[in-house]
DNA sequence: TAGCTCTATTTAACCACAGAGCTTT
DNA sequence: TTAAAGCTCTGTGGTTAAATAGAGC
């Protein structure tokens, strides 16, 4: 799948990528700090395999996002190589983002195509980079994007997967190879309504702090807490879903769109709209979108989420027959009450207070 | 190559009940 | 306007039947 199309169309959004500095003719794969120039793959290959010395020129990636800039900083949670202007308007727009851990980018020596091999290989196969060598992958994000583009693109015969020397793939594999295949743009108004944040918190744990959030759990790991798996924490789950969702919405209004129904509709008909690819507005519009449904890809959950503990505890206490639940007899009721009432009475000598009976 | 059988894997439904949230008084 | 009572709905986990996929003949 190659987002770039034919010549003249440049890059995504109607927004041309910058030209090679070189040939003049392929988008801008990576800038030479030493030679002052934005090079694509072939030239760079060709410039610096031609002696030692050019061998040893420092090369950054261009911005994922404008594709105009050199990329200065790497944001972990988006996995994404940003300009220093894309950084500051991303990482700017929400309190989300703003937490985003980011590091220098860095410059490598190598080649494209083995930079870009490497890059894939630290990124554990799941990186941004080099995602089209999965073929699978591919097929999702051709899908994907196909419902992104502003224009129908037809598919490049020519280019091979994994050929990192065609520097086509650049704007297709490495932006789209966040597109989730089920795109899902209205997914913020929808995960709001279902996790309305009256009943997202483990009611105990609210309580206990007279109200204000627990701190989230960070990651065994120590990594940044934007990426962080809750080990066993429905509120920071939970809470910190919504906080993106609603400050997505907050930060990126779907505009003239009208809410769900209009975003979702300009969605299942992206090439709708006649002159919609050429309307800046639209453009941007579209941009924010793509952007904030990045945001919210990244923090998206799959595993299971416990909600409320508490329920979780009375679950795996509970009878059951056949793996159903089922109905307390009288007498373990009794027993249950009883036992309740003295962890309680235990609880509340003690000085812990009362809980909730069982 | 199509059709059938068998096996392995995945998915969804079922159950009772505590508690949140809403409505009524 | 506030508080209390009553009602409705949601979420929770282990088991199992049903559905699906794959292999072999």
């Amino acid at each position: 799948m190659a987002c770039e199309t034919e010549e003249g169309k440049g890059g995504y959004w109607g927004l041309a990528a910058r030209r090679c500095d070189s040939c003049k003719g392929s988008p801008a794969l990576l800038f030479c700090r030493a030679d002052t120039a934005y090079l694509c793959g072939t030239c760079d290959a060709r410039v610096h395999g031609a002696n030692k010395l050019a061998s040893r020129h420092e090369r950054v990636w261009m911005c994922e996002v404008c594709e105009q800039a050199p990329a200065s900083v790497t944001c972990k949670a988006d996995a994404a190589a940003l300009c220093v202007s894309c950084d500051a308007d991303i990482h700017s727009a929400n309190p989300l983002a703003r937490r985003h851990e980011r590091v220098p980018v860095v410059a490598f020596l190598e080649p494209a195509a083995s930079a870009l091999k490497s890059a894939a290989a630290a990124a554990g196969g799941g990186g941004f980079l080099f995602k089209g060598a999965d073929h699978c992958d591919e097929e999702n994000e051709a899908e994907a994007a196909s419902w992104l583009l502003p224009e129908p693109i037809p598919p490049n015969p020519t280019l091979k997967v994994g050929t990192m020397e065609a520097p086509e793939l650049k704007a297709a594999d490495y932006f789209f190879s966040d597109v989730d295949p089920y795109l899902d743009l209205d997914y913020a108004s929808s995960m709001d309504a279902r996790f309305h944040p009256t009943d997202s918190v483990v009611p105990v744990h609210a309580k206990a702090v007279g109200g204000t959030p627990p701190p989230p759990f960070l990651a065994s790991d120590g990594g940044d807490s934007t990426r962080s798996k809750p080990s066993y924490s429905s509120y920071t789950a939970h809470s910190l879903s919504h906080s993106v969702s609603s400050s997505e919405v907050g930060v990126v209004p779907d505009g003239s769109c009208g809410g769900g129904v209009g975003a979702m509709a300009d969605v299942t008909n992206p090439y709708g709209g006649a002159g919609r690819a050429g309307n800046p507005a639209a453009q941007m519009d579209r941009e924010a979108r793509v952007m904030r449904y990045r945001e919210k890809r990244k923090n998206r959950r799959f595993e299971k989420t416990i909600r409320y503990a508490s329920r979780k505890a009375y679950a795996e206490t509970r009878p059951r027959i056949k793996g159903r639940f089922a109905k307390r007899t009288e007498r373990e009721a009794e027993v249950d009450r009883m036992y309740s009432a003295a962890a309680a009475a235990l609880m509340v000598d003690h000085g812990y207070g009362v809980v909730p009976s069982y």
